[in-house]
DNA sequence: AATTTGCGCAACCGCTTCGAT
DNA sequence: GATCGAAGCGGTTGCGCAAAT
């Protein structure tokens, strides 16, 4: 026996939602929000459709604060850096840009960012001492924040990393003193050295990080202080002035493993960029030099 | 002008996670 | 601790439109 349907498919509308529909739905949530229960929502608004329908086209569509389109370099750089770090988790991405929703950059990646990327056409600003930055100006980040220095709980969870959670769930003290310990050595606003948790699909060998970190350590070194930072999951973009030096050492090139060109996940994809990025050193695509030899080190 | 092809995006599907009981 | 319903999420699909032929 299958799965019980959310809703009785055969009674709701399905597909395109008309002007009307949007209409309703809007001025429901607007009067009565959403009641935080989304499959009675559609039957108290009078819509003939399903609750998780009404959901996505509120938070895809209608919201009040919804941008479409127009992303600028400094979000797909932000895209990239996070796509490069977490993957595809873009609920995750999502919240860092204001306004875009997680099915817009999903769409914006899929069909437009991933050619940008292979073209070669996006690229962290490099410094003369080829270090990765940021550009700190932007007003698309989300509320002037640039989060997840430190994971949030939820990115802890997702992360699997039970050790950094109490038993009731919150963030243990650990946590913190092991994230504030990785901001002393890392990247202030990305989690890279957690890269050893993401398996590298579409690699024909996938080396086992989790067990030799003593050697294969990702790492980064960060221009900027962070140590008076707090356990806040954010702190202001503008006070960021960080130059970011990228380091690898036991990834898949080093290993001399060959990447599939399928780009089947982010490592794929990122690995392929190493090679343009060795033959154009000018025009070094989003953390091409991720993977270059240059700058080996194991820090910590 | 008609047809084909490719692209972008909204919406759907189904699995996972979360929270209440 | 087990179960169940709802929410959340990422992958995929399908439609509409524009460009190419």
């Amino acid at each position: 026996m299958g799965r019980a349907p959310c809703c009785d498919k055969a009674n709701v509308n399905r597909g395109p939602w008309s002007p009307d529909e949007d209409n309703i739905l809007r001025n429901f949530i607007e009067k009565h929000g959403t009641g935080g229960n989304w499959i009675a929502l559609p039957r108290k608004a009078g819509l003939k459709r399903c609750g998780k329908s009404c959901r996505l086209r509120w938070l895809n569509y209608l919201r009040p604060d919804i941008k479409h389109g127009g992303f600028t370099e400094e979000e797909d750089n932000v895209i990239c850096s996070f796509y490069r770090s977490i993957g595809s988790r873009w609920s995750v991405i999502a919240a860092q840009l204001q306004g875009r929703t997680d099915n817009d950059i999903k769409n914006y990646w899929n069909t437009k960012l991933k050619k940008k990327l292979l073209a070669g056409k996006v690229g962290l600003n490099k410094t003369s001492n080829n270090e990765i930055t940021t550009d700190s100006s932007t007003s698309n980040l989300n509320s002037g924040q640039f989060s997840a220095s430190i994971p949030s709980e939820a990115e802890a969870r997702a992360y699997g990393n039970s050790d950094y959670l109490n038993a009731n769930g919150s963030t243990s003290s650990s946590y913190m003193t092991e994230m504030n310990h990785r901001q002393n050595y890392d990247y202030p606003g990305l989690i890279l050295d957690q890269i050893d948790q993401f398996p590298l699909p579409g690699l024909m060998e996938v080396p086992d990080y989790s067990t030799s970190t003593a050697n294969n350590n990702y790492s980064m070194s960060s221009s900027q202080e962070v140590s008076s930072l707090s356990n806040s999951s954010s702190f202001p973009m503008e006070n960021m002035s960080y130059a970011t030096t990228w380091s690898g050492k036991g990834g898949a090139e080093d290993q001399g493993l060959v990447p599939d060109l399928d780009f089947d996940g982010p490592h794929d994809l990122f690995s392929g960029l190493t090679f343009q990025a060795k033959s154009s050193e000018e025009d070094a695509p989003c953390f091409g030099n991720f993977y270059s030899t240059t700058s080996l080190s194991n820090s910590y």
